[in-house]
DNA sequence: TAAATGTTGACTAAAGGAGTCAACATTTAA
DNA sequence: TTAAATGTTGACTCCTTTAGTCAACATTTA
């Protein structure tokens, strides 16, 4: 169940740009501030800007700069686009559904979707701000059992 | 955030073994239950077998049965020792926490660790005999808020 | 004793993860 | 105007993991 170091890295790139927001960060800098190779940063940069989140300015004091708002910037969905879907499994994901001779009958699905949901929940309820400030998603426990499957 | 197909088709053979309870199953009749092939079956169940949750029966007749009672079954347990920890990130995992230079003020260490104690708490009540009566485990709403940060 | 099974370990092929590197394009400060 | 500092792009490599396959062997029972 393990998110990648694109993923991490990616999380840490935005942390220091939500840090320093309307300012123009390099790659350098980012890298000392994230201990990732400013080659490796690179690509997972140049994704960020291409998703849209992020804009650079090229040049001499070149850098990036976060474009959104931290509050508008959702981790479930930058680990989505930069991991693929949060589910287990392809048979209960949302985004990319993989069918399953199995499934008519499977009895692990609804487990499987469990997990899923409550991973989404968790991380599509978190912003950068949240994390910004160390401040985690106050989960409502009424909300938590709206979605799961209790029979 | 995947599973494995080694952690999936675990959980099928287990399935096949618990709604055969007490009886040998031959490798080649979970095959055609689980759709694995035999040849990736066997080291699968051999390694259930070294972890006690099956027994073996060599010979004519011979196949697998369930040793444990399919309630004492721990799905979490069952993914970890085949798959590894539950954390998406070794900062987090309380079964094999891997140090990391940046932890002392990182602002994702939170996150992850919330995300692993959210996949424990679901997997770690949920029993194959669970599974087998298509019964979730009913998670309580004041116990979710247990054990979340909320500063 | 032959057939049906489990046991074990070596082997392989493909994919993904984690980066590295180099040539290039653009901007700005001197 | 030019050199230095940056971002851009794509190809490339190395390693590990995943997902099996296979074959020789051991044991049991009909």
């Amino acid at each position: 169940m393990k998110v990648s170091s694109k993923g991490e890295y990616a999380l840490r790139a935005l942390l220091v740009l939500g840090e320093n927001h309307g300012k123009v960060v390099s790659i350098q800098e980012i890298s000392e501030r994230t201990l990732v190779t400013v080659n490796y940063l690179e690509q997972i940069l140049l994704k960020l800007k291409k998703l849209g989140y992020l804009e650079s300015k090229r040049g001499t004091n070149g850098g990036y700069i976060l474009k959104r708002n931290t509050s508008e910037i959702n981790i479930g969905e930058v680990i989505r686009v930069l991991e693929g879907p949060l589910s287990p499994m392809g048979c209960a994901s949302i985004t990319k559904y993989k069918a399953c001779q199995l499934e008519p009958t499977c009895q692990l699905k609804p487990l499987w979707s469990l997990v899923r949901d409550t991973i989404a929940y968790v991380l599509d309820q978190t912003t950068l701000e949240d994390l910004l400030e160390n401040r985690l998603t106050f989960i409502k426990g009424d909300d938590l059992l709206g979605f799961k499957r209790t029979n």
